[in-house]
DNA sequence: CGGCGAGATCAACATAGGTTAGTGCCGGAA
DNA sequence: TTCCGGCACTAACCTATGTTGATCTCGCCG
């Protein structure tokens, strides 16, 4: 019904051999570069020792640069490494078979695909580049590595996963009971938070290099109802929203219209370690 | 907008210490009862050894019987143990601050909540029965023996939480994109695969505790649309609903209706093993 | 046996959001 | 520079679904 139907792209296959560096090694210069989005994300979930903090750092290098649209990992496809955005945003997106599509997470710098991926034959939905991305992809077996042998860095991933999916749970609500301003306020709303947590966001603005289709098949409305709706907060003062760029005029309202609360992204976790 | 509000009912704190037998000591009988549901279902996820299916045999025994309504654990409550269904149909549940709510998921006999609960601080949504259950809560230390002790079964319980999050992808897909009558096809048709890995359900058929207005909180409608659609089902000779047994009477037709698929389901994951 | 309450059902009406079919803008390719 | 394709935006119209409020059924309790 509301979803778009998309042409389907080649899948580019990621380059893994420089991105799977041999764990033993010491860190060759330890700079503790606090803008590296994955070390910020998991920092976030529980305190890390400076080797696991130079260890990501190592790993996360030499992110390889994708364009937009391309697909990263196909339905059907078995999984061979977990994917880890550094730059850019992704898309998790699931096909029906009458061609329209929905969007089901976002994945934003510091994101990573499932840890357990491995243990399923196949994909159950597409990870797709929604504009320019930097991407690296960790083998399996660099993965297994990173949980058996430091428990900080695991028990951190692990707090992601739980987020994912209670991030997939707000969704649903999102899209099950609000109407289409609040959906989309509520979706906005979230990136600020998320994108702030990585170093992505200032106080009151991001880069959203997404298109209004796309918006219409994350939030579950059509293109242009999408559109009505940013009409709508734009002409109420809520957002400016001008090329790629989306600033937000008045947070209080913007929050108070989507009913945000961000206690689901568990971001005061580390309290607890 | 189309979430019922819900009176809020006394949290029914489960017992924990008739749950938690000492893992080391053998089986007393070692009888391998099939028609254990978390047996069953871990089972379809890779093959298990004797002593394995033995031990979650003893695990999940000596469930606790539950009203229908109740809540087993709340939004904001620190989670202590993990909470098993062995019969009758659960649910997660969201509310909106206007005390609307949505289900984000149905918990079968064999499911169980998420084994890392306990690495969050606090619940962000609240596990409620739907109908009268049977329960078992599993104390955090014994998942933990679980976990680190038992290879086959860790891997089929993280295999099922993959699958958890995948069904909760579906349901975003499934509310965001179809149309009143296939949302409610699809879930029908997900709940006799489900119960029926379980043997919860024969053939074409099974038990269906839930209230039209669950339904509507379930597939993001209004009870009354649900009834309508539910009407035009039963007048298309599709299913046949009577007090709270679910006959589908052309099974073809409602898969066909539902667009329904169930790879993400991942039943067949074992063959990997 | 009568009354009560929860849930199912129905009808009449209201509206949020979908569909179709455009126009216009802009940036990249030739 | 021109052409073209993708995207934002708009208007007119349509329909799936929501809302309200009433009735009906049935199991349960006294």
């Amino acid at each position: 019904m509301q979803c778009e139907s998309v042409t389907s792209l080649p899948v580019c296959p990621i380059d893994a051999s420089q991105t799977d560096p041999a764990l033993p090694s010491p860190p060759p210069t330890p700079r503790f570069d606090v803008s590296n989005p994955f070390v910020r994300k998991l920092e976030g979930f529980g305190p890390l020792r400076d080797a696991d903090r130079a260890l990501l750092e190592r790993i996360s290098a030499n992110a390889q640069r994708i364009g937009p649209r391309v697909d990263l990992i196909r339905e059907g496809d078995t999984p061979d490494g977990v994917i880890l955005i550094m730059e850019g945003i992704a898309c998790r997106q699931k096909h029906r078979a009458n061609g329209a599509r929905h969007i089901t997470a976002y994945l934003v710098p510091g994101d990573a695909c499932d840890l357990d991926v491995a243990l399923l034959t196949q994909m159950d939905h597409t990870i797709t580049t929604l504009s320019t991305c930097r991407v690296v992809r960790l083998s399996l077996d660099l993965v297994k590595r990173l949980m058996d042998e430091h428990p900080a860095i695991a028990r951190s991933l692990r707090i992601s996963t739980l987020v994912d999916e209670a991030t997939l749970r707000e969704w649903l609500v999102n899209v099950g009971c609000r109407s289409a301003i609040e959906r989309i306020a509520h979706l906005l709303c979230e990136l600020l938070v998320r994108l702030q947590i990585v170093g992505f966001a200032s106080e009151d603005s991001y880069e959203f290099p997404v298109t209004q289709l796309d918006l219409a098949d994350t939030v579950g409305l059509s293109n242009v109802h999408v559109n009505r709706s940013l009409q709508e907060l734009r002409r109420q003062g809520v957002i400016e929203l001008r090329g790629r760029t989306l600033k937000i005029l008045d947070h209080h309202r913007l929050k108070s219209i989507a009913e945000f609360n961000a206690k689901y992204l568990h971001l005061g976790t580390q309290a607890a370690a």
